[in-house]
RNA sequence: GCGCCAGUAGCUCAGGUGGAUAGAGCGGCAGCCUUCUAAGCUGCGGGUCGGGGGUUCGAGUCCCUCCUGGCGCGCCA
């Protein structure tokens, strides 16, 4: 229990003593006024109403129901309508440094997921091109996410899914073969909906040199499959470039080789969820929220063929059937539509598959500037900004950062040059800065940093206010792990590191560690010890580098 | 027309699941390197939290409504 939890335990427990319910569960928050102490409780005025009194008296008599001691209060007071203010011993809020000096590997993490498993399912690009700045924030957001719920308790899979199947995959056989045969002197003719990049030409080029019998691109299944596996190891490169790693890649053809997809639509027929009209197969999404029907397979005039949302039920199927009793699908908010629809085709299906299944986090669309104008994603015409040509610019860690410090569903402008122009002004060499001035301490004193415990080190030396608001900020960081976790929204510790980093560079600047009285020295070593370690810890949490020097 | 997401300082955005006088970065201005990294620190200026109602001790936060922007609303994926 930290220190937190205990004086909230206190306060329910003196609450009691008065009258309170016995599931009270008192909130107590940081004050934005450093003034009004380190910590204040509002439970005198929730409690006023049904106790029948003035929350100014209420609280007094909290007060004096409250032992101090045992929990570090060095003092308290009711303030403004009947808040209770506390203040806390200097010595008693630093001891609880002490857990992460002891293990720093595993501050901040929790067990709210008991090992249960969880599978996220991020970028799932087409194997169609390469990845784009879109893409991007998805890798950012679901590696984020996918660790949040690694340090939760979770037990993890990453997956990628495969789009290899159906008419953009055709179409960029097609696409292939008009250029292998421009090479040869045909005319060029590129398919309605097909891609028009540059990279089209590489691939074709590299099919010509790899396939000598056919160098009039004759064999469209071997275009096929050779497109398909060159972009797919473009997008590989993409992704290792910003050092993600996926556990599971989960190909959409399987779905129809194995037969699951015929399965999937011979289950939902019998669920009586099905009719036909006009020649094609519906699904009567509109039982399960949808606002209109939904084609399951299109009628034999457009071709016969399944809609997309019927091998992503089967997809779904199978993330259930694996054992993922939670799935969470990070997406972009342009395909939030498929949400009711794949929802309502696992409910149909009767299979005990809970309503709220998958869990979708959406992000909002990215747009790029560069030169003051806006540039148009389109894989088809062929101009968009890939991921590499972001980390080439400005590097892994500063394109990790700059995604993940906003809220998801916020629009993103992704400002090109301003990217590359503020490079050394990005906010993630501003924490990163504040991790390796905390190292040149170590490194200056020739210190080894591992070896700094707590064992008889007077810690109620580190009084000053600076040196408080940092301790504060550090003893945060299990709660808001525990906040971005809960809420899937790694955003906040991006927002704590920053915070967390200005407290150390203000304590850095105005304290002096080495060189001071040793009572002084040997507390502060730790203070900086704690320092380096919650910064590397939020840096690691969202897949950074924490540098020893810079 | 319907659904989802937004609207907070000049710009880009934070504001745990209602709390006290709404914050940060960038930009602007003025200072700070003989001591652990100046990629830093300190100070100043900057606000009708899109508009209007409501709920309550208290609303940027919850409810209603309107305005503006983005994304969806295919037998496309």
């Amino acid at each position: 229990m930290n220190h937190a939890e205990a004086l909230r335990a206190e306060i329910a427990r003196a609450a009691r003593t008065l009258g309170a319910p016995d599931d009270i569960a008192p909130v107590i928050e940081r004050p934005r006024d450093v003034t009004h102490g380190d910590w204040a409780t509002n439970v005198a005025m929730t409690l006023a109403k049904s106790l029948g009194q003035k929350p100014r008296d209420l609280a007094n008599a909290l007060l004096a129901a409250m032992q101090f001691d045992s929990v570090g209060v060095a003092s308290a007071e009711v303030a403004g309508p009947g808040f209770i203010n506390f203040r806390l011993d200097p010595g008693f809020l630093a001891r609880g440094l002490l857990p992460m000096l002891a293990d720093p590997e595993s501050w901040g993490k929790l067990d709210i997921g008991h090992g249960a498993r969880v599978v996220v399912e991020f970028v799932s690009a087409n194997p169609t091109g390469p990845l784009h700045v879109g893409h991007g924030r998805q890798a950012a957001l679901g590696d984020a996410i996918s660790t949040l719920l690694e340090w939760s308790g979770w037990k993890v899979d990453r997956e990628f899914y495969y789009n290899d199947a159906g008419v953009q995959i055709a179409n960029l056989a097609l696409s292939t073969q008009a250029r292998v045969r421009e090479s040869v002197g045909d005319p060029v003719e590129i398919p309605e909906g097909g891609y028009h990049g540059e990279y089209i030409r590489e691939i074709a080029q590299g099919y010509i040199a790899n396939h000598i019998a056919d160098a009039g691109g004759e064999d469209l299944d071997a275009l096929r499959e050779f497109a398909v596996a060159a972009l797919r190891h473009e997008q590989d490169l993409d992704l290792q470039a910003f050092g993600v790693k996926f556990d599971t890649y989960y190909l959409e053809s399987s779905l129809y080789t194995d037969g699951r997809v015929d399965k999937t639509v011979e289950a939902l027929r019998a669920s009586g969820h099905t009719f036909e009209e006009d020649g094609a197969l519906f699904l009567r999404t509109t039982t399960f929220g949808d606002d209109k029907d939904r084609v399951m397979k299109k009628s034999a005039a457009k071709g016969g063929d399944y809609t997309y949302f019927v091998p992503d039920v089967a997809y779904h199927v199978t993330k259930w059937e694996r054992g993922y009793h939670r799935a969470i699908n990070v997406q972009g908010a342009d395909h939030h539509s498929t949400i009711t629809r794949v929802r309502a085709g696992l409910r149909a299906l009767s299979m005990g598959i809970p309503e709220g299944y998958p869990d979708y986090v959406l992000h909002q669309m990215v747009t790029v500037m560069k030169g003051g104008e806006e540039m148009k994603i389109s894989k088809r015409a062929g101009s968009y900004v890939t991921v590499r040509d972001l980390i080439d610019e400005v590097g892994r860690d500063a394109v990790r950062f700059f995604y993940l410090m906003r809220r998801g569903d916020s629009q993103l402008v992704f400002d090109i040059d301003l990217a590359r122009s503020q490079s050394e002004e990005n906010p993630v060499y501003y924490v990163q800065m504040a991790h390796a001035r905390m190292c040149g301490i170590f490194r200056v004193g020739e210190i080894d940093a591992s070896t700094i415990t707590a064992q008889g080190v007077d810690l109620s030396v580190l009084s000053e206010p600076a040196e408080v608001e940092l301790i504060k900020q550090l003893l945060d960081f299990p709660s808001v792990v525990r906040g971005a976790a809960e809420q899937l929204e790694p955003h906040r510790v991006a927002a704590w590191l920053m915070e967390t980093a200005r407290t150390a560079h203000t304590w850095y600047h105005k304290h002096h560690v080495l060189g001071e009285p040793e009572a002084i020295t040997q507390a502060r070593l730790v203070l900086a010890r704690a320092a380096q370690i919650g910064l590397s810890s939020g840096l690691r949490l969202l897949g950074l580098s924490s540098p020893e020097r810079m």
